[in-house]
DNA sequence: TCGCCTGCTGCAATCGGTTTGCAGCCTGAT
DNA sequence: ATCAGGCTGCAAACCGATTGCAGCAGGCGA
């Protein structure tokens, strides 16, 4: 139960790449490190959360840019390797670039009522994985784990929301 | 590694209903079990996979109600503790009701190709879910986990999608 | 150097899932 | 019978995301 995660082990994902690797790949692909594209990974580097279209833009300067253009950058940019997730419970996806060249993969607790996020190192282990594809006749298998729940600030703040309507499955 | 998951284990949240249960605490909280509230959980009842709204209201009959109305429905009947899930990777919310009185959790593996979903017993175990919420001061953590990948069928007819934009994180 | 091709961008429109305001209706309690 | 509250249909709005279009910029060959 570590950062042993099945989605690095697979042949067909790529892993997730820090800054330079992505403009080295823009650059193979005859794609341009525009100033625009700088600009975002450099939002991406020194937020420690994942951030949502919106969150970039605004982090940009709102009269700088163009938000569908964010949105075909952040498309463009997942293309070259960079790391979309969808599992927040709101809906948006968000965007994380790691600053270091290690394979840290980590998944991500959730506080149902202030949005903290705190990355996690927990991950669903791959030998499970691996059992689970074979036995349902699945290949290139990987899973959306997200942990949510309430954080310590939160505890003390807060009386207890409805808990019927929390948000994971 | 089955389906001892601490979605149940935790009081706060209330166990999946089968259809009777959720319509006795319609009534308990003065609310009506109406004419389309039972023809929705007929629907949910005779289909296998969670369903979205749009499908809801499509087997329904698109003429007899409104999806608005759906909307609202679903929301109540969340409330009562029918189950909602996010995780499809389409954006789109879907219900599911269990027909039989068991605790009978389990999580899903969609297919990335087809959108086929498999029900799976596999869950993260509880007791790494509960260190994990002690390690961080974290009270009534759940989890989200959704496996994808590509099903046999759709191994056999199609050529590899670009895996860059594979949906999960 | 001149075109030309390709990719990038801003703008506006659009789309799909979801929510909400409003008015009318039905039902159960007083 | 009356009244309040919940339910419903309709229309509008909201939000994240996508797309069509036109203008612009940079690289490359003639």
């Amino acid at each position: 139960m570590n950062n042993a995660c099945s989605q690095h082990a697979h042949p067909h994902r790529l892993v997730q790449q820090p800054l330079t690797e992505l403009t080295d790949r823009l650059r193979a692909g005859s794609r341009k490190v525009t100033g625009q594209r700088e600009a975002i990974l450099d939002v991406l580097r020194r937020h420690a959360s994942p951030l949502t279209n919106r969150e970039i833009h605004a982090a940009l300067g709102k009269n700088d840019c163009d938000l569908a253009t964010i949105y075909r950058n952040m498309h463009t940019l997942t293309s070259m390797g960079l790391v979309k997730r969808f599992d927040f419970g709101d809906g948006a996806a968000r965007f994380e670039l790691l600053t270091d060249a290690s394979d840290h993969h980590h998944h991500h607790l959730v506080c149902n009522q202030c949005s903290a996020i705190v990355e996690i190192e927990d991950c669903f282990p791959t030998e499970y994985e691996e059992a689970l594809a074979k036995r349902h006749g699945f290949t290139a298998v990987t899973h959306r784990l997200e942990f949510f729940g309430t954080c310590p600030r939160c505890q003390k703040s807060t009386a207890a929301v409805d808990p019927t309507i929390a948000r994971p499955s």
